[in-house]
DNA sequence: TTGACGCCCATATATTCCCATGATATTACT
DNA sequence: AGTAATATCATGGGAATATATGGGCGTCAA
């Protein structure tokens, strides 16, 4: 059901290769292409990323939607200018500049699940971010 | 209608490994996946665990929901960042390093039923957890 | 010519699988 | 009841396998 569980520390080498979690990789295997999707968040300093398949989902969202309504097409761009990172012979992707510099990566990439996505984090920007997390999941349950 | 119940005091062999209490496997074993989903919990000094099938019901329930909300990511960071164990051939898991670190155990495991859930302990932090529900209750009980 | 990239191979480490042991409980049989 | 045979379970360790990681080499393009 859910594709993207648990935690997994990797590093990033000096060719900007690292390993996707072997325990994932038949989720983001397809006939036509092999590998992750990504892109900047727009809401954490983090590495978004998913299935090529998630985005004919997101497709479909959005063609039940006007394609000609200017928010479309903002969404559009956003959505769909992210990388493609295709695997190597071993499960690896390139991390491009660009998303190391925004998502603050150097030496070591933290992949967390989010279930039907995951995330590429800086380990010390996660921790932060989990704290958050906790903090407001802990204040919500004294609400309930 | 409770599927964990009693305690188990197990060991943690050199490689991490530790027997779940057998009388629980049977509830742990699906079609697809045959093993435990844990995360460190978020008010205790101790791992929280239960079956996928629960966390499927919790994936259904975010499918419904906008990807793109805030709190869905929380949610999906903390529920789906957890760690998933499975089973070797004799009914154990390896706890990974960071679970032995955050819930403090070492040599000795102690598997408490929550219901629907359990939940593995360091013994001693168990007793002072324990020391304190009691007494929680005994406050309570004077009150009413 | 330099560097980015894809592709291939090498290897240390981590993980999984498989079998063995001892302890305890359960069943079978006389 | 007493005793032997059988199962269940937690635990340990070695061997086999998978995985993460590092480096080399050729190709292509700027």
């Amino acid at each position: 059901m859910s594709d993207f569980i648990g935690r997994y520390l990797n590093k990033v080498d000096k060719k900007g290769r690292v390993s996707v979690p072997a325990s994932w990789r038949p989720k983001l295997i397809g006939q036509n292409f092999s590998g992750i999707i990504a892109q900047s968040s727009l809401v954490e300093k983090t590495i978004d990323a998913f299935p090529k398949e998630y985005l004919d989902i997101l497709q479909s969202k959005l063609d039940n939607n006007d394609p000609l309504l200017e928010e479309n097409e903002y969404e559009s761009t956003i959505i769909f200018g992210g990388s493609v990172l295709s695997f190597d012979n071993e499960g690896r992707v390139v991390l491009p500049e660009i998303f190391k510099n925004e998502a603050g990566i150097n030496n070591e990439a933290l992949f967390v699940g989010m279930g039907r996505r995951f995330r590429i984090w800086n380990p010390i920007s996660f921790d932060k971010y989990f704290a958050k997390a906790r903090t407001y999941m802990g204040e919500r349950r004294k609400k309930e």
